[in-house]
DNA sequence: CGAGTGATTGACTTAGATCAATGACCGTGG
DNA sequence: CCACGGTCATTGATCTAAGTCAATCACTCG
């Protein structure tokens, strides 16, 4: 699953796939770059560390995500990663993707197309991170995550995922839901949750 | 200011401004798509009007920020961007810059670091919003943002503008960067704020 | 000099975090 | 087949840190 369909048949292909026990390094801030990666199943936090003894946690990767794409363009890490739970992560050469890139253009434009789509995900996310209410932020969220209809929303995952995604407990995430169900602004199925009109 | 130095020279020195009205409506959700744009002064609004009268805000564009990007892989925008408030806006023409990405690879290369590196941007800002506490939160950026010492932080702007970049009130960063500076954790100087050693 | 903005601190309130308990469900191993 | 441990969903009670409102001071700018 999640295999990215922007790189060429042949990267995806020959990509390894790599085991993590839970506490285990993929890499050290200051390795040598050799790659860039997907999570397919567990949980990578990306640190770095920072002047003294600090501890900086940048980014929690997780199934699904790529992570580490800055590395294509810099000759060495610049955070540790760590697997915090056991993990399975696809590991792409940079050797090739970087060759890849520089021959067809249409690969490049698609991971352009591909990072850019990820800016505009990520800067929306942040956005909805300055809703103080619980109660609005989900409801920004619900709008958004909308299907083409624009009203419902299929839920995949877990809600306490769905809460840790846009930040908030998941007990806080329930009440809102509860409260959101009772005054009619949603409704709930077995598949997901629907908005109901505006008014 | 905030030249982007990853663009071929012709584009960035024929690049037209736009000035913009508070209020004003740079595109629609739904124009064809014509240009991508950085903001040089002022601020902008991205609005998706999803389902029914809902309206959401994606993103807030401040000076500095590129915005659009993803207009160079799509036919039409997906929101509008409106002045919140008198703006100026750098426009680089959708079509002279797909054909520069085509032409050289270095030009390509370039832009996808810049993509790379928002992406990383971002992902570490939204985990500093994971923090709940404020004093934390603080120190997280400020360990981030520290320069090439690991412990001095140049303040540009304001410390407002840093209270909304980190999701705080500004009376809440007042309040912590006073305890800091209190308990001995930094030390605040004209410039900016250095971080004490961690223990 | 007044208007406007930023920095700062105080007082008060509240929404969400935290702690805790319960029930449903699910796979698993004896 | 069923008891058991684990995870998820849900709700209640309580607490507290951050938001909100408000006032003051310093500073700049025309």
């Amino acid at each position: 699953m999640a295999t990215p369909d922007w790189l060429p048949a042949e990267i995806r292909d020959r990509a390894r796939l790599r085991a993590l026990a839970a506490g285990e390094c993929l890499f050290h801030q200051g390795d040598a770059t050799v790659a860039i990666f997907l999570v397919e199943t567990g949980r990578l936090q990306l640190v770095r560390h920072a002047g003294g003894a600090r501890q900086v946690i940048l980014h929690t990767a997780r199934a699904g995500d790529m992570f580490a794409e800055a590395a294509l363009f810099s000759p060495v890490y610049h955070c540790d990663a760590v697997a915090t739970a056991a993990s399975q992560v696809r590991v792409y050469p940079k050797r090739a993707l970087l060759a890849a890139l520089r021959r067809d253009p249409g690969v490049a434009a698609r991971f352009m197309e591909l990072l850019a789509h990820q800016v505009h995900a990520l800067r929306a996310r942040l956005q909805e991170r300055d809703i103080r209410s619980a109660r609005e932020r989900v409801l920004h969220h619900l709008a958004l995550a909308a299907g083409p209809d624009g009203r419902t929303v299929s839920l995949d995952g877990t809600l306490m995922d769905l809460a840790a995604e846009i930040g908030l407990t998941h007990e806080a995430l329930y009440r809102a839901l509860a409260a959101l169900e009772k005054d009619g602004t949603i409704e709930r199925t077995a598949s997901g949750i629907a908005l109901r009109d505006a008014v």
